[in-house]
Formats: C-alpha cells, structure tokens, sequence
DNA sequence: GTCTATATTTGGATAGAC
DNA sequence: GTCTATCCAAATATAGAC
C-alpha cells in the first residue's frame, strides 16, 4: 500500500521514537531483574525506572509476558551475534572449543540472563514461536560446530550441552563471578573427545 | 524441669496433634507445588487444601518462608535416609556408581522438590541454618564417597557434581519423566575416573 | 501516548473474639 | 487452635479524558 512520501516520514520518525522508547523500558527491565532477581520484576518498579505511570507501559508491550519475550528474544540475538562475530578457527576441534568457552563465558557475565534464557522458572511463560525460533538457531549453531568435531546426531549434542551446562550453572550457583567451575570447560570437551575415540590433547 | 506425669501426656498428646497437622499442611504444600509450580505456593491455596482459614497457618509455621524452610529440610532429610539405605558394595568405584545413580534418580522423580533443593529460585528464601546443616551432611556423604574411589579433595568434588548435575538437569528440562540424559551417569563417572588416571572400565 | 481513575485479584500478615 | 474481620501492599489490566 503506497503512502505519500511526507507522511512516511512522519511515520518513520514516529516508529523510530516507539521502537527507541521499548528499548529504553526493555533495558531498565534488565537492570532492574540484575538488581531484584528474575521474579522479582513487577510492572510498577519497571515503570517508575522509566519516568512513567505503570499503565502507560501498554502502549509499547501487550502484558508482562510479552516484555519476557521481548528479553528473551532480546538475549538470544546477542547471543548469536557473539557467535557470528567470534573467530571459527579452521581446526573444528580448537573451533568446538572456543565455541563452548565464549557461551559459558556469556551465561556467567550475566546471571539473570542465563536463567530467563535456559532455566524455566517464570510461571506461566513460554517463549513465542519467533523468540523461539531464535533459541533454535542457537541450538543448531552448536550442533553444527559438533558435527564438523566429529560429534554429528542427537546424543553428542546432548551429552556435550548437558556437561557444560553442569559447569555454567555450579558456576552459577557456588561462585557467582568466578571460574572455578567453568575453567575446566576445555578439559571437559577434550575428556569428551577422548571418550569417544577422537582422543584430542588439550594445546 | 519436671513435670507430672499426667500432664506430661497430655502435653504430648497436644504435641503429638499439632505434629500431625504441621505434616498435613506440609504435604498438601508439596502436592500443591507440583501441580502449580514452586513460585505458585501460596498460603491461600495451602489453607483451602487443608480445609483451614489462611490465617490458621500462622499457628503452625511463622511464615511462608518458615514452610519452604521445613520443606526444604524435610526434602535433605529424605534424601539421607535414601543414602543410608542404599547399599553400599565394597568395590568403592561401584559405591561412587550406586550413589550417583541414586541421587540422579531422586531428583529426577520429583522436579519441584530438586528445584526447591539446588536451584534458588525463590525470590527471598534462604534455608535457615539448621536446614542447611542438612545439606552439607548431603554433600559430605558425597565426598566421603568420592574419596574412597580415590578423587580426594574439592576439585573432584566440584567437577563430578557438576557434570552429574548437568544430566539431572537437562533431563528435567528436555525429557521430565524420561532417561534419555541420566541413563549416562555410569558412563560420565567412568569418563571422569578415566581421564584422572583411575581408569576402571564399566562392568 | 500519557495520564487519572478504577477494577479485580491476590498476596502475606495481625488483632481479637470464641 | 480456629475463626471473623481486617489491613495493607502489591500485582496485572482496562476505560476514558486530554
């Protein structure tokens, strides 16, 4: 549908402010759960963080859930974006291990968003299929980094996910802001290979 | 103190009662919290599954944090008894197996309870000190075994909790209710003892 | 797009009669 | 020990004026 060129315009810089303002509330939503705790996120305190009555947050997010959402889908593009942008050395074993270091690295630096994006424990939310799908393609990131290692179908994928994320979330858990636990990520994926005959020394 | 003897029983008796309803309510907290969810439990619900008024609680625990603390402990205090009953076979590696088996199967069977135990995710519950003593006798339980298979020291400690409870996990996020991931527990422990040198095939 | 006003539900907790 | 009555605070969400 064609529209007069001003009134584009006009529309443009009207969505450009809507879109900067959702980010705005979307970045205060997060420094207020790294502050309060996932749960703890209300819409009163979110609104009071951005300058505005608690209802006026209606006009940029449908419900609660749907800022859940957004973050979620929010978190998982920076993700990806981590990926695309950290070097993929040419060797798939060095290459499986920088993968696994930089997303341990990435659920430790931020807790709050380790668990809205891998622990379930918001009652009553469940990603949309969009943010969804962006999980997905972090998920398959990595089964792609495992099958070039050598580790193709379902159960390396699995076992490997599994045993590092047993390290993120002690880490997590036991030493927040540490690296007791994910320090042994490398060995962890060399003692992996060698179990399974691609025996790699850790370089 | 001393006390008559009649008075004493029916002291006990009063005890006795009180005992059993702090139970009820205890195991209707516990029911609820499966079908609702750990973040759902509140003392409305718990007072209409116990046929009480919400307010009637408050004879029996001090505050909801008082329950998720009994719980928590009550839930430590299975998981003991558990340990003790499960036998204990003079090879020490095959004692690791066992108990490792048996701790994963625990948490398995019942999400909310190993939710309420190893992930914090109650916005403000911190298990008292009594509670928490409980806790350690669990983890000093493990270490004794691991040191009899001969991963003396913290560094063992920390890396096979991790990566058994990575299984436990992702078994409970992916699979609730199946094997696919903890039926590897086994085959991580002798991965483990491998790669430190203490190689011990599985039987 | 933001506000005031308000609806509705729910939460945890206390006081005091019985 | 249990109830009624209540409090208070907080939650999400809607309607309608401006």
């Amino acid at each position: 549908m064609a529209v007069k060129p001003a009134a584009t315009g006009r529309r443009d810089r009207r969505h450009a402010r809507h879109e900067a303002t959702r980010q705005e509330i979307l970045s205060a939503a997060w420094e207020l759960m790294r502050a309060e705790g996932v749960a703890a996120l209300s819409l009163r305190a979110l609104a009071r963080a951005v300058g505005m009555e608690p209802q006026s947050l209606y006009s940029y997010f449908a419900s609660k859930h749907a800022i859940y959402d957004a973050m979620f889908a929010q978190a998982n593009t920076e993700l990806l974006a981590r990926m695309a942008e950290n070097p993929e050395p040419a060797d798939p074993v060095e290459a499986l291990r920088r993968h696994a270091a930089m997303f341990a690295g990435f659920c430790v630096e931020d807790p709050v968003r380790h668990q809205l994006l891998f622990q379930r424990t918001i009652p009553g939310f469940e990603p949309s299929g969009e943010s969804y799908a962006l999980a997905r393609q972090v998920l398959d990131g990595t089964a792609r980094r495992l099958e070039r290692a050598g580790l193709a179908g379902e159960a390396h994928l699995e076992i490997t996910t599994a045993l590092i994320s047993g390290l993120i979330s002690q880490q997590l858990a036991n030493e927040p802001g540490g690296h007791r636990y994910i320090r042994h990520v490398d060995e962890v994926i060399d003692m992996y290979l060698t179990h399974v005959g691609r025996p790699r020394r850790h370089q």
